[in-house]
DNA sequence: AATGAATGAGTTTTCATTCAT
DNA sequence: GATGAATGAAAACTCATTCAT
């Protein structure tokens, strides 16, 4: 039953079923062949719209480095000052759609990847930069430049930290806890230094 | 020419070469002939010895747990204070013979392949639980309990995060800086709730 | 947009395709997909028009045979003496429209098909009687049923010899040389006998 | 039940196996489990051995153009006359070892892989250079420079030529009526330049 | 103790072909 | 008439594992 337009909608169901198979599985242990059926369709069109199994993986974690993007390019719209708009960048990070254990699990292991895979690196670096980037320029607006540099490694160091350990206690995640744990790190030291 | 005596170096030899091949090649990618090679003997003998490759993973993980273990315990040893204890918690997590690159990519490999591997997952929260212990008694000594907590999660969130982001950083890992962090978090911590 | 009278217009595009597909593929590795996409078509319609692959590959094949008859009788049609017969089937045989790198490629393929593919064998061997048989009838006007039998035989050999060595050469292929090798060869086998 | 000492025998059978294969199903048509299959082995003992089918093809080739090399060198080695030496040049292009059905479909299969595949070109080259180097000392012995070349290159087309239709032929291969034509042909050329 | 030979199951990948639109 | 979606079967290839020696 073949119909026009259908590609936007297989690939997103095979970027999904991605995710959802690395969740259950592991990447280690994921199959184009799994990925497909749980996407609904054959392996044939899986190579037939992505290529090639890395091809696909890459996708999927270009999809969600977009996703978190936009996430918090959308918070930090609605942010005037500069702590407003570090509470955007923290609450971006944890937030409901990137904060799901499947996602998680998928984030985890393209990370992994990124280790050994030279275009997996180079995505996450690119967000990496980016984030920090964000941070450093708010913090720059509170402290001094080379304490913004530490509180914002910091910052971003916690905010991994914190991904990877709510995702192996197999717990509901917390996006609210973590945020806070987050945000009381950071303007604890930014007291710090006014003291 | 088989020699007697020569299991436990063939054994060693086989740890050491996956954790060498992970760093290399990624978990994913790491297959028992390429172990086998990197230790100088036949994928036979890795079979001989470990029964499989989950096997052989397994023990490779339990080796960094272990090894990791010692090297707190050891600082723990020398450790008179609290805040000493907390200090040697951190530096052990930082040592140097921990935060070579192959070992992080070895760590952050069996990190994710605990989400989804039973008998990982069980290894790797008992060691999270004995770090979090750890702190955990030696922070009670300096603030409440609720606060303790609350400070013993970020440390050790912190810790895993600088992990893993100086390990996809590629530079050359630099322990010191690690500590120094982690440190200023949790005694700045502490110095706020002492206010 | 569909347009009438297409059909001819498609067929031809195709067959070209699939000459210029094996000249820098190789017969085994031309796909349906790389046929249609050089014709400037969907895959569907090659298999609409030739009904399958091995279709689509008889029928280049008869093209080709067919542009090579209408070679050889037009200039048969033209020739009036033995040796005027001649020089028209050896020159037919290297006429600039056959003598093409990208023809010369897809002959050679359909002539190793034809080894195995008993339609493809039917119509080489058709095509091969009839130039043999043209040759004989030519030559019997010149010597005995005997020697011409020896001469013609040489001659196909040399023909067939020339085309995929001159091929092999990648260099651009020159018709007129390669005619005069045939010519020299056959003419001084005649004047052997008559001596 | 596996053996030691078994590679060599094991990589001349899986050769012969696509000797034979080629010739019943032809190069496009092969794949490696039927090769596997009349070599007595599995699949994945190709690959091990092999490569991959490429590879293996390459060998095969590489094997043939070797066993003609041989072939001729022997009988070179024999000749003392420049008389001598063509006829051993021809004879042993058409020897019994060479001029096998399955043997010559393999030939003519990587003559036309050869215009495709670079490294296949590269091996054929090789051998076409010395065969007609050889043909040319030879022949420059009894005719002038200019006249050995074309000479040469006659023969060389000859000898393929007659290779390529007796294959098609199906019948029984000859090879002495074979050597017959080619040297006629030589020979008849050389003598008319001394005319 | 140790190896290399060998396999077979599983995985990726390719591609001719079909079919609804 | 023409397309793009989709499949399924077949192919290449990988690799953990076994086993005779």
């Amino acid at each position: 039953m073949p119909k026009v337009g259908m590609e936007p909608v297989r690939r997103q169901a095979l970027i999904s079923a991605v995710i959802d198979a690395i969740h259950e599985r592991g990447l280690s242990h994921v199959t184009m062949g799994e990925i497909a059926r749980r996407a609904g369709v054959s392996a044939g069109l899986a190579h037939h719209y992505f290529g090639n199994k890395d091809q696909l993986l890459l996708a999927t974690m270009r999809h969600l480095l977009s996703e978190l993007g936009d996430e918090i390019q959308q918070r930090l719209a609605g942010a005037e000052t500069a702590r407003e708009r570090i509470r955007a960048i923290v609450a971006g990070n944890f937030s409901a759609c990137q904060f799901r254990p499947a996602v998680i699990s998928a984030w985890l292991a393209f990370y992994v990847e990124a280790q050994t895979d030279a275009e997996a690196h180079r995505l996450l670096r690119i967000y990496q930069r980016r984030l920090e980037s964000n941070l450093l320029h708010a913090l720059q607006e509170l402290v001094s430049r080379n304490q913004a540099v530490d509180i914002a490694e910091m910052a971003a160091a916690l905010i991994d930290g914190l991904w990877i350990r709510r995702s192996l206690a197999g717990e509901q995640p917390d996006p609210e806890s973590a945020v806070a744990v987050v945000e009381t790190a950071i303007f604890g030291a930014i007291s710090r230094y006014h003291a």
